[in-house]
DNA sequence: CACTCGTTTGTAACCGCTTTCATATTATGA
DNA sequence: TCATAATATGAAAGCGGTTACAAACGAGTG
């Protein structure tokens, strides 16, 4: 059952048909009524694959994440398809696992796709090839949007966070309970996130005066088991920190083994703070401070930012759209594994 | 860029660039490798959309879920895309928000899709529509695959999980450990995993010949919040349980807030046994006895059943292929909070 | 060398929709 | 009532591939 045959039986031709399922105006109301009265006694839907390669354009949008499972990736992904159903857009999602090339063919598959938009969380901040596929995407008219990671010397709109801020408010706090030796669990330098945070974290301590120790900066790639090492080998040093940032909410959860496993408790043992929440840690007694961000908001304003080139690009590009980098606000919850334990023991005065 | 300008350029036909791109063995080999090259060379990738709508197929498959959020979803939707990329296909996902008008409105929009096959987590099991547009699916030659919750009546494939066993098992668990008042917190019984849980939990009240006590079956919805209000309700009994089945993750995570809210300890004040596995409390105090699934797994095989369909379409249906429901093992995981407090204060013999 | 036969290649129709352009129809005003 | 403008409709080409069919080519054979 394709446009001719509803033609057919309506007694016009296909083109009264493709006018009156896009609403163009020049249909008398009787034909479209007819038209319609076809369609629906038939249980009729065009083909959108026949409508997309005849205006060239789809209503499909790419997201490229490195981690299907991280929840961090499944709320914003919620934002992202909330926001693109009000412009009914569909979203298919394609996860990297971390690994640039397999993100290198995923945007090599996608050339044949004809999609209208693609937001990605890339891999790699310095990967070149991904960069440049990426341009070639924008260069062939269909917009990027970066979300939380960034890629060097781009200049693709995006959504990200005040990560060196947050940091700073995270180890400030620390800071401010009387912790001295603190540590961070930091991520890969190769992304936005990995870096700034180890900024804020050092902006924090230089800003009050703590020198910075190198000994102190353990790499967890934001991977759990990779952050079980590094807070152990954080633990085992002849002066282990008191309190530790932990970076991301992998990271912090590798952290919650190790301290589990080694029947450590928050406070009591080690101070702990962590970035991004983890909601189920709320019923438990795991009363976590973390930094938090508007995730959901996130993936809603990426779509945003997209929606954006898109008018423009209808609006025939009158002058080069300027590029939109937001930058969300993060806060702190504290819930109180900030506390320094000898400072609780009315030892005010350090 | 189109197959015409490869064709021209390479000094060949249109037709013959296509049988290079598509492995056809009639090809001469030096034809072939100028081909190549000069596809190469211009960066080119055949549509897909021009390709789908000649063929009048497509490599996608629709995976509609009710709620992305839920990680049982992330992680089912992380063993399909794994498996589906060995075959090369594409998973769009929608979610339905457990509303039935939502399903119906993406059942709707997929009839334009051309889309390869079906897997579906539907919200209800008795919901007319959904069933008849799911079979107008298969009519079409879109073969459709259940997830988790059934269709009544239907004869789609299907993955599902013992789940009245599962079910037995944790409340079982609880019997032996001297519970006598056991409450279940249900789901939708609207749905096969809403009922068989509340199935498998009577089953093993009545096989240790303890009487079914209605006011111990509290629906939660398969909500949180539903279910914060359910084991409430439990809670303000006159006479109220001394353990609690929980049958759904977001289930316990509302039972877990109404504990903290009120101060109430595990096996201390109250025995829990939940429904699936709840990773991050893993690193907690909250040592939870659950019923575990291979979630993944069911992933994979969901997708291997969709995959065994196309083989069958594509051997020319022989005989009609038998439905296939796959049923998968539960297990108990046992982490203490079944225990019962009486008893382990000594008062062994009731 | 003529004749088959198998391999390569090209032509053109088709997949199902959109859209331009020309034509038919209707409404408007003098 | 008729010229003219505005509106409604249809024919056909095009989107970028695939593929049936026919034609060309080259090798092997008598």
């Amino acid at each position: 059952m394709n446009i001719y045959d509803i033609a057919k039986e309506a007694g016009v031709s296909p083109a009264t048909v493709s006018r009156v399922i896009n609403g163009n105006k020049n249909v008398r109301e009787e034909t479209r009524r007819k038209v319609l009265e076809v369609i629906k006694e038939n249980n009729y839907a065009p083909s959108s694959v026949a409508r997309n390669l005849s205006i060239g354009e789809s209503q499909n949008i790419a997201f490229i994440v490195p981690d299907v499972e991280n929840p961090f990736f499944s709320k914003v992904l919620q934002g992202i398809t909330d926001k693109a159903s009000e412009f009914n857009y569909n979203v298919f999602m394609f996860g990297t696992k971390e690994d640039s090339e397999r993100e290198h063919r995923i945007l090599e598959s996608l050339k044949a796709e004809l999609i209208k938009g693609l937001i990605i969380i890339p891999v790699s901040e310095i990967d070149k090839e991904t960069a440049f596929r990426l341009k070639n995407f924008e260069k062939a008219g269909i917009p990027v949007v970066l979300l939380d990671r960034d890629i060097k010397g781009s200049s693709f709109d995006g959504v990200f966070s005040e990560d060196i801020q947050g940091a700073f408010e995270a180890v400030e706090c620390l800071i401010n309970e009387g912790h001295r030796k603190i540590a961070i669990i930091s991520g890969p330098d190769t992304s936005r996130p990995g870096h700034d945070r180890v900024e804020g974290y050092k902006m924090a301590l230089t800003s009050h005066q703590i020198p910075i120790n190198e000994d102190y900066i353990v790499n967890g790639k934001f991977l759990e088991e990779e952050s079980y090492n590094a807070i152990k080998t954080l633990m085992e040093l002849e002066d282990p920190p008191t309190a530790v940032f932990s970076s991301n909410n992998m990271t912090t959860l590798g952290c919650l083994r190790y301290l589990k496993e080694n029947g450590m408790k928050l406070v009591e043992d080690i101070s702990l703070v962590g970035f991004d929440d983890i909601k189920e840690l709320e019923y438990t007694d795991i009363n976590l401070t973390v930094v938090a961000r508007p995730v959901y908001e996130m993936g809603k304003e990426v779509m945003e930012l997209l929606e954006r080139r898109f008018r423009y690009k209808q609006e025939g590009d009158k002058q080069k759209v300027v590029t939109r980098r937001n930058y969300v606000k993060t806060w702190l919850i504290k819930r109180g594994s900030e506390k320094y334990k000898k400072f609780q023991e009315g030892n005010i005065n350090e």
